[in-house]
DNA sequence: CTGAAAGCGCTTACAG
DNA sequence: CTGAAAGCGCTTACAG
């Protein structure tokens, strides 16, 4: 037989005890005795008899009664990545501590689970959902906000990064150090900030008058995680041998790729070279050289999206909310990336494995 | 209003629809319709109108009729962290594809929610929790597997890594590669996996003829993420002036920190300084240069834990079940060692910061 | 083969 | 100030 060590009474089990309805004492157990002027003297009872019995009320009634569950569910596109965890761990930061738990799903950019998972989610009655890098597509008759999902749809908040100033941050930093070819490596189309952040990128350009070679820019193809994608995609520019003395990343994990190919290469990173990433993943600054990137608060942007969410389930979705929540990066200055050689690198031929 | 584009009928309202008992409509969703001998034609007016209606059973009613919530707690030290994140993946998989959904949590090796999150999974109605790394005092009515939690409690099923050959795995090949002055760094206290495997490191030692010098063993204090502990405890090893080729660190993000250290000390790694990780974090083959680490399958480690816990639920913890799952770690070998220098490198005073 | 009814463990109008 | 009773939406003996 399975052990039983720990048991909770029911209410209604310990009101017999008690010898009181299962009114009052639900009452008193909720914090609702004053309100009720219910007489102190029963109150104390109640309390040390909670604690004595270990009473605590069983939440699947509750929520079957009270039509909540205090849950909801996080969608993102992979667990085990460094962007999607340091999301999580800001949504956990904040739902904790008003009680509520969390389910979460990653859809690894299957369409089968992207589509159903959100249906999957109500039907465990989450009462709101917080999607990371991925958009919803089915409306829902609960609360969602989205972080870097760039959802347009109503009634959707979106917890964005000011990807204009991200672009100026990175592009200036590279202008300044006397770059001037540029090299691009542009997200997934999957992603949903590839778009957001590549007419970032080129309006951020004209501004400073760098101008963009399309001979330059490449775009990840593979789903895969991790930096095999970057690498893929630096050894095609390679061989494409235009010169350039910079590379903006669409991502930590795609410019790690990009390093090991350009030294794959025989490139050296800074000095013929410099490579800028983008979120300042855990791994950014232990990475050989620490990469220079453009910062996202993600811890933050969790924060953000729940506190957000839980607001909009307190009060209703009826108030207007802002459709977007602007969130701000910084450029954190590494070893990756250095004043640009008077020469051009000599662009050697990948040697691809 | 909250806009609700989407509400799923109650069984009530479809079996008015259908002019059915709720029993019946019941057995039928629930594909229990053969075994009650159903009309088959009445079985398919029923999925039809489930179909067009979009109904799904509300699993919180179910829940509490059934007394099952077909969700599982898991308990992480950190959701931010290589480690823990691959597990939850393969925690993931097998979980999901039986219909079971799950909550996370982060202790951060705070006490109070060390204690807490158990019992408070519990009121959740979780059928079964699967602690990572975090050892579970309390004895529970419901199953837990631990993955690397050495419990030695009854009832806990233990997913354990064989630490043995893991020490064997690094020690030989740093033994082949002729290094003789080997520095160990070794866990926090708090990890459950610490004492376990340096006492397989004392144990291979042993059998490979390779002396452990006691001054050439640090531990991991802070409970910091990220590879700042390694650094630390890598310039205390250094500042003591003892000479030694090789490196041992209790994982790979340590490594990486012991790695940072040594570089800033001059020592070129593996020129002068082999080093060895442990776990092989996605990071490990991306970094520089690539860490030659003991490989611990994580993501499958996860999926034994899922279905194991999948079992115990679902038959019950009475039939005896191996206390401890033991599962084999690889060696990777890459460019983190190589064969020891002729002469020991000077150990230069660390310049602290 | 199908249905009426009880009950899971709560919360909450309603009544006094 | 306290309680009796209804009901949340299911599943499942029990009956026929």
């Amino acid at each position: 037989m399975p052990q039983k060590p720990f048991k909770s009474p029911t209410l209604k089990e310990l009101s017999a005890t008690l010898e009181l309805s299962q009114s009052t004492v639900s009452r008193v157990i909720n914090g609702e005795g004053d309100k009720f002027r219910i007489a102190r003297e029963t109150q104390e009872r109640v309390l040390h008899a909670a604690a004595v019995h270990g009473y605590s009320a069983n939440t699947v009634a509750r929520s079957l009664r009270q039509k909540r569950s205090y849950t909801v569910g996080v969608i993102v596109p992979e667990i085990s990545e460094g962007y999607s965890t340091a999301v999580l761990g800001g949504i956990e930061d904040e739902l904790l501590k008003d009680g509520f738990f969390y389910f979460v799903v990653s859809h690894r950019h299957r369409l089968d689970l992207l589509r159903g998972y959100p249906r999957m989610m109500l039907t465990r009655a989450v009462e709101g959902i917080i999607a990371v890098d991925t958009a919803i597509e089915d409306e829902l008759p609960i609360p969602v906000v989205s972080v870097s999902g760039h959802q347009h749809r109503e009634g959707i908040v979106n917890i964005e990064l000011d990807h204009g100033q991200a672009a100026h941050l990175a592009l200036s930093h590279l202008k300044m150090l006397g770059h001037r070819r540029i090299a691009f490596i542009k997200g997934q189309a999957f992603s949903s900030d590839t778009n957001r952040r590549w007419r970032a990128i080129v309006e951020a350009a004209k501004t400073l008058e760098i101008t963009i070679h399309p001979q330059l820019v490449v775009q990840l193809q593979s789903v895969d995680p991790g930096p095999g994608p970057g690498m893929e995609v630096t050894r095609q520019l390679l061989q494409a041998k235009r010169p350039f003395t910079a590379l903006f990343a669409f991502n930590d994990v795609t410019a790690m790729g990009a390093i090991l190919a350009l030294r794959e290469a025989g490139l050296r990173i800074p000095k013929d070279i410099s490579v800028v990433g983008f979120d300042d993943v855990l791994a950014a600054s232990t990475y050989n050289p620490p990469l220079t990137t453009v910062r996202q608060p993600l811890r933050n942007m969790g924060q953000t999206a729940a506190s957000t969410l839980l607001g909009l389930i307190r009060d209703g979705t009826q108030q207007p909310q802002p459709a977007t929540i602007t969130v701000y990066p910084n450029l954190v200055v590494r070893k990756s990336t250095a004043p640009a050689p008077s020469h051009l690198p000599p662009m050697a031929v990948a040697t691809t494995v």
